[in-house]
DNA sequence: CGGAAAGTTTAGCATTGGCTAAACCTATTG
DNA sequence: CAATAGGTTTAGCCAATGCTAAACTTTCCG
């Protein structure tokens, strides 16, 4: 065998957590678009197209597309022209987004993040954080609660 | 004015989540393939595309891919067929990327959260932290210590 | 030294997620 | 009730990340 032997190793255990992160990726967007759905369905009855891509800082055409994938993906409803709807599914993603939101942000907050980093930060370390770190989060503002 | 009329509103700051979240997306890649190009230059002396692909858990040709984008990004030097080498920007990076990965590594550990977990949560929560929440994890860390 | 095995790069394709400009509806209002 | 202002969608483009299969180098061994 030619050529320097490169044993199987712990290679493909340590390549396991960037392979959740992929995956992490891909559905990020996905949780995102339907918290802000649900959101603004709560806040002021319906949710447009121009409003999400408001929120979300983006072009209308760029919600436009991502509605097709979220719809194909059984999230969201949308016939052209109206608002957005979600799906039982879509509710269901939006809700434990909410609340894992809730719980990263409420964890960043007790820990003396400053308000304002901690909503941003949360936005992005919702989509990273495993049961078991929720949990640990949610064990820690129960302690400090008390 | 036809039409519904919506106020601009605090939409606008709202985005700002989004827009650093899209942000840190953008980095994020480099800063794993650099940090793990430096891991592997200490480990084993050098650090070869395949290498880096296993540990990625990505084909050996989206690493050459990716390996063109960094070094126009100017964070690695390579010849063809021969191992990677960092620049002198491309390891500032990877030591700055450790230095995050092992705060918010240890404060989950310290936080109670499972070694495997832990390890698998901090690859990926690393590119959301600010510094602000650095500082607080590091402040934790610290208090549990004494 | 001259293959062939093994490692590396190229070619070509697909998807995601952005953007702008142009075309298209809808709804307000004169 | 028709014109039109303004919101929405299409069209077409681009960059980033993946993949597989084929081409190409290197390296080791007989
Ligand atoms: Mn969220
Ligand atoms: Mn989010
Ligand atoms: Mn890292
Ligand atoms: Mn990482």
């Amino acid at each position: 065998m030619p050529q320097r032997t490169r044993k199987p190793g712990p290679s493909k255990i340590r390549s396991a957590a960037f392979q959740r992160i992929r995956a992490d990726h891909s559905s990020e967007l996905a949780e995102d678009y339907v918290e802000l759905i649900a959101d603004l369905i709560d806040e002021k009855g319906e949710a447009r197209g121009s409003d999400v891509a408001m929120r979300l800082g983006v072009a209308n055409a760029t919600v436009v597309k991502t509605m097709k994938r979220l719809q194909d993906a059984g999230l969201v409803t949308q016939e052209p022209y109206r608002s957005i709807f979600l799906t039982g599914e879509g509710w269901k993603m939006a809700e434990d987004g909410r609340r894992k939101h809730k719980i990263v942000e409420g964890f960043l907050l007790a820990l003396g993040v400053p308000e304002e980093t901690a909503r941003i930060d949360s936005e992005g370390i919702e989509h990273h954080v495993s049961e078991a770190t929720l949990r640990a989060m949610a064990r820690f503002l129960a302690r400090k609660v008390m």
